[in-house]
Order: structure tokens, then C-alpha cells, then sequence
DNA sequence: CCAATATAATTAGCTTGCAAACAGTAATCA
DNA sequence: TGATTACTGTTTGCAAGCTAATTATATTGG
């Protein structure tokens, strides 16, 4: 399996390009070698955050499946039960999604009795939304799930190795919202 | 900021849920508690896959945009230029999902031209589809915005930590998509 | 040779995510 | 006070992913 990097990379040192780069904002021919080794050790791995995201997904949602539950309506309840009562917009802000997202989340979960809105008397604009009894045993299965999401993921990964993982996605993931946040 | 490993042990480790255990498998509770220590450093480094996942994409889309692409249907040229004519249950292979889903993308491509579909004359049910001239202009720009993206998630991250990390994704990758495709 | 099985692509229908446009409400400032 | 500005949530419309079912074609086993 051939690097991508390598196969485009002469492509992409052409004088045409450099002269129209406005991605890369200038950065010298060796500057962008080196951040090309870095960022990536083959075009395998470009996508890869995406595919484990989905794998993720698909596993969560299958062993989710029988308790008539999904991965995202899952995290919902979690929050809820940790601070019940939030308003969709500070919910939205705590799992990092649009509100848009987030209304369609409480529709589903608030037909099938899982969490209840109730409008602020000083606020009408807001609801608050609040997690019904039913919610509570959602988040023992999804304890469950996720160890056993995780202890899937992590076979054979050492812990020190996992804990600079952990620890550089976390810096991954700042750099990404605030850079998302300021646009 | 609690971290939600800690809060639900408790809960966790009643008698009640140990008998009716059938996620973690009969492991007994140290093993439970250790395994937990080293899923996730905290709550909020469970949704990281998924986090990072969509802020990348959403990144990713925006660098495009002006270029009437997504990261999705981009990847598609790119597999195409690397392989063109491959038949669509072989770029579903390449791309890790589903035919389905490749359909859709190869319909929306095709209907601006960036990708032709064509019969196989041996096989009346496969379609080879193959990458136009419009679309070798996408893969620069596809490059390009990797290196865009990946500086940007990158920054500030050692070399020596992004390896580990691209190390442990690479395996994660792995033993996720084995399991799925046993089930 | 034909019936059963397998494979390739599509259709239908769902979830989750986004952006843009809207309505309703609250807050600010002139 | 009244006009403008800002915020909250929803509607609409789309992309990208999935499963399940369908259609058309190949392959295989008896």
C-alpha cells in the first residue's frame, strides 16, 4: 500500500501550486514536507478518525439496540441525569451539538416518554427539560456499553500508550473547536 | 468537573447488576474497576472519537465549500484516482461502508460530472465507475486541505506523541472493525 | 439443466448531524 | 416609551451514514 503523502506530494511542489497556496499560507517547500510526515503516516490513516467514530457508533447503537436506545439519545439522558433541568440550548452546549440537533434529540426521546420539557415561567422563549423515571436505568446500560465499547476498542493497546492517546485527542479536540469557534 | 466513571461506580457495583451482568461477561469487580481505570480518564473523554470526528468533518466541509465538495465525496475521487474503474462494492471495501451509501455519493457526483458509472459488459449487475478529468483537480485541493486540517488539529502535539497516537488508532481501527464484521 | 443460493446495486425509511430562515420573547438604548 | 438588537427554539431542507427489502443477474449443486 503506497503513501498517499508520497504520491501526490510531487504533484503539489509544483511552481503553479505554490504560487495559488492559500491554505498552507505560505509555508515553505520543507515546511510542508516535514508537516506532511507529521500529520499523517498514510493515507490509511487520514481518515481515521472518522472510521473509528463510526465503528464506534454502529457497535454502541447494536448493543443499545435491545433496550430501545441509541448512542446520542443515550448521552442526552446522561446529561440530564447529572444536571436535570437544563435548558435545550445549555444541553446543546454541553455535548457540543447544534440546537437544532438537540430538539430533534428531545422529540424522539420525549415521544417515547424518556425525558419531559417544561417551558421557564421567566422565560418563555426557554424549556427546561427534565429526565423522567424511566431515563434512570438508561444510564446503567450505558455504563455498560461503553466499557464494553471500550474494552473492544482497547484489546491489545498497552495503558501508557493509551493514556498519551487519550491525552493528545484531548488537545485534538481543543484545537478543533476553538479553531471552529472562531470562524 | 466529576468524572462519570467515579459517579456511577457506586451504582455499578450492587449485587443486583453484578448478577445480571451479561456486557462485562462475569469479569469480577477489580477487574471491572481496572478496566474502567483505563477506558477513559473521564466523562468527557468518552465522546472524544465522536467530537473529533465531526469537528473534522465540519472543517473539512467548510475548507471545501468553495470548491462544490464535501470531505466525503472527495475521498471518493480520491480512491478512484488512485483505482479508477473500480466497481462500487469495491470502493464500499476500499472506504469501509456501506454499498448503500456509496450509491448515493456516486449518484451526487455524477450528477456534476466529477464520475461516470459503466456497466460491466461481463457482469450486468456491477458498474465500474471511473473518475473524469473534472475531478483530478479535486485531489490538489483534497491534499491540501488534509494538510490544512491535520495542522490545525495537530498543533501543539509532539511528534513522538502523535505516533503513539496514530500507533493505537491504527490498532483501534482494527479491533473494531474485526468485531463488527464477526457479528 | 434447473432450482437454490449468492452477489451487485438500488429503493425505502430511519437517525444524526449541519446551515439558513423564521417566530417569539427578552433586553437595551435612545 | 418604543425601536433595535440579541437570544431560544423550531421548521425546512440537505448530506451521509445505517438496515432491510427488492430487483436483476450470476453461480452452484443436485
Amino acid at each position: 500500500m503506497v503513501a498517499f503523502v508520497a504520491k501526490v506530494g510531487d504533484r503539489n511542489a509544483s511552481s503553479d501550486d505554490r504560487a495559488k497556496d492559500h491554505l498552507l499560507k505560505g509555508k515553505d517547500i520543507m515546511e510542508q514536507q516535514a508537516m506532511r510526515m507529521k500529520s499523517s503516516l498514510s493515507d490509511d490513516n487520514v481518515p481515521i478518525y472518522q472510521d473509528i467514530a463510526r465503528f464506534r457508533a454502529i457497535l454502541f447503537d447494536l448493543l443499545l439496540k435491545p433496550h430501545d436506545m441509541t448512542m446520542s439519545q443515550g448521552w442526552v439522558l446522561v446529561h440530564l441525569l447529572r444536571e436535570n433541568g437544563l435548558r435545550q440550548s445549555e444541553l446543546a452546549d454541553r455535548m457540543d451539538i447544534a440546537t437544532v440537533t438537540t430538539s430533534k434529540l428531545i422529540d424522539r426521546l420525549e415521544a417515547r416518554g424518556y425525558v419531559e420539557r417544561r417551558t421557564d415561567p421567566h422565560d418563555r422563549r426557554s424549556n427546561h427539560v427534565y429526565a423522567t423515571e424511566a431515563a434512570k436505568n438508561l444510564v446503567k446500560i450505558m455504563t455498560h456499553t461503553i466499557f464494553a465499547v471500550d474494552e473492544i476498542a482497547n484489546e491489545g493497546i498497552s495503558e501508557e500508550d493509551l493514556q498519551v492517546t487519550l491525552k493528545v485527542l484531548s488537545k485534538m479536540r481543543g484545537n478543533l473547536k476553538d479553531t471552529l469557534a472562531r470562524r
